[in-house]
DNA sequence: TGAAAAAATGATATGGTGTATCACTGTTGC
DNA sequence: GCAACAGTGATACACCATATCATTTTTTCA
């Protein structure tokens, strides 16, 4: 079974489990995040699942299943680049740290990595001591990835 | 004299040393962004130049406005929020480790805070293990500010 | 079963951010 | 004064995102 298949399998039961449905339109958007590690817009979602399915859809639609992707904790948005990808833990039962998202700035290649507790820890403390509190230590890092930086040398 | 004053003339001192020029809708411009601590869209600053100075200015100019400024490092571009904002060292001569964006999400309250490079360097080491290199370590992140905080609470 | 309620989706319009392109204006330097 | 260039204006357009209302599909339960 492909990796793709097993994530949408994996993604499948957890809502099922939640008692929310994952339709065949949302399976597709969600097949149209695995089935590459670029991250995607919603409108590039929506040209995948005509291409893909033959299957036209709205641009407001897929705003809506993404959000009801996020919801079920299965798509990240990043907001620096406007753009969607699935989570990485889809198929892991257990729960993660919080991710960081490396972006390759070239290729929209998304690395989700997670760090330290103890760096977050002291990043936090830096911005508490600015009278700040995060939101979500969540961050997302402008990066190159090898391929790219190999390309460019 | 006012801290907006100050910030301009020292822009205005370190753009004739690198041999450009501070027209005035640059100015207009700068000082919008000097006006206040919050982030600003390059739209918003085209209605500040209008309401404030009575100037016309479309948003094609104000964009290539920005990207003077950053050029001369007298701005920064907040990719997360889409806005611009007065780098907070403009009155300072010398040069500045990394800066780190803390928005609030809530007012668009931004403070640049600089952290230990010790922290950095962890992050950095972090990335690179996972195969990417950070293009700048410059990270913004989503805050609440100590206001909106306790406004929410 | 079959009608009401809820969930999901479609269609249309619109707003915000940003860029491409070409034309025009003002300044600088010879 | 004129050529060269920097700065600016105007228009069109692309992309991301949301508001709103209509329609379809599914669920629920009497």
């Amino acid at each position: 079974m492909s990796r793709v298949q097993a994530a949408i399998d994996h993604a499948e039961n957890s809502c099922k489990s939640r008692g929310v449905k994952l339709t065949n339109k949302r399976r597709h958007v969600l097949s149209g995040l695995l089935q590459s590690n670029k991250a995607k817009s919603a409108y590039e979602l929506a040209d995948y699942c005509r291409d893909e399915f033959g299957e036209k859809l709205p641009a407001m639609s897929v705003y809506r299943i993404l959000e009801f992707l996020e919801e079920e904790r299965l798509v990240h948005k990043l907001n620096l680049a406007n753009k969607y990808i699935a989570c990485s833990h889809i198929t892991c039962d257990h729960d993660h740290g919080i991710s960081q998202f490396l972006i390759c700035d070239n290729c929209q290649t998304v690395k989700e990595i997670t760090v330290k507790k103890s760096t977050i820890n002291t990043l936090k403390r830096n911005v508490e001591d600015a009278g700040f509190d995060l939101v979500s230590p969540q961050m997302e890092l402008n990066c190159l990835c090898h391929d790219c930086k190999n390309k460019a040398a």
